[in-house]
DNA sequence: GCCCAGGTGGGTA
DNA sequence: TACCCACATGGG
């Protein structure tokens, strides 16, 4: 019978997820997300920045600072359409000042209005309650409970889906939850791993990874581009 | 003027 | 389930 070389074996998808996590903490050094100092700041800015950019997201939480409202029993007292006003650069401001005060009444219901509570639950209690509240959706849930309850929920956002569909781990145009099941299948469910490998997804998908003009010749990953992968 | 940005919910087939 | 659309500001 004639000999076969055996395959060499793929690299299983946890490897590959490794290296590019490797690659890109050299390249880019830590991130140390997410850029607000507390729980409730990180929060309103997970809810802020829906499709919307950081920039303009951060000077609406800027605003709320200065005019000192940011603490939950404030928040909660201030009524809908003077908190869309103060939140007005973050885009869909009358529709983002709903989503708070939906979070901040369902927290004041379920938790007793106790950030501390809501993440002392099972993290997928905590995210099934989460995704009741009208205005969070899956990746608004996740980025809460992965940067301000610390809980091991990779954030699969917009750029870490195209990352790694055009690396050809995930389909074109897969879902969110398709995503996620995909991170959480191949990596340790550590949250700091989560933490610090989303946010290099971004900073990646920001510079390196745009919708329509992608520069992969800079990328710290093109190394690991298929070859199928030619709209550049 | 145009495209894009760390989404979500409601409607329709 | 899979699409389509409204929601809105501000930067490049």
């Amino acid at each position: 019978m004639k000999r076969v070389a055996p395959k060499a074996l793929p690299a299983s998808q946890a490897r590959i997820l490794q290296k590019y996590f490797r690659v890109l903490l050299q390249h880019f050094g830590p991130q140390r997300w997410w850029p607000a100092r507390t729980r409730l700041g990180i929060i309103l800015g997970a809810i802020l920045t829906q499709n919307t950019s950081w920039l303009n997201a951060e000077r609406a939480l800027r605003q709320l600072r200065k005019s000192k409202r940011l603490s939950i029993e404030r928040l909660r007292a201030t009524p809908a359409d003077n908190l869309a006003r103060q939140i007005r650069s973050a885009g869909f401001f009358r529709q983002k000042a709903g989503t708070i005060h939906n979070f901040l009444n369902w927290l004041g219901v379920q938790h007793g209005g106790s950030l501390s509570r809501l993440f002392a639950t099972p993290l997928d209690d905590a995210r099934r309650g989460l995704l009741l509240v009208k205005g969070i959706g899956p990746e608004t849930a996740d980025a809460i409970l992965l940067y301000a309850g610390r809980k091991p929920a990779f954030v699969a956002d917009a750029y870490a889906r195209r990352i790694l569909a055009r690396h050809g781990l995930l389909a074109p145009g897969a879902s969110y939850r398709a995503a996620r099941l995909f991170l959480h299948k191949h990596l340790p469910p550590d949250h700091s791993l989560f933490n610090e490998f989303h946010a290099l997804l971004v900073a990646t998908g920001k510079r390196f990874c745009l919708r329509n003009n992608p520069r992969c010749d800079a990328c710290p990953l093109r190394a690991f581009l298929p070859r199928s992968w030619k709209a550049h």
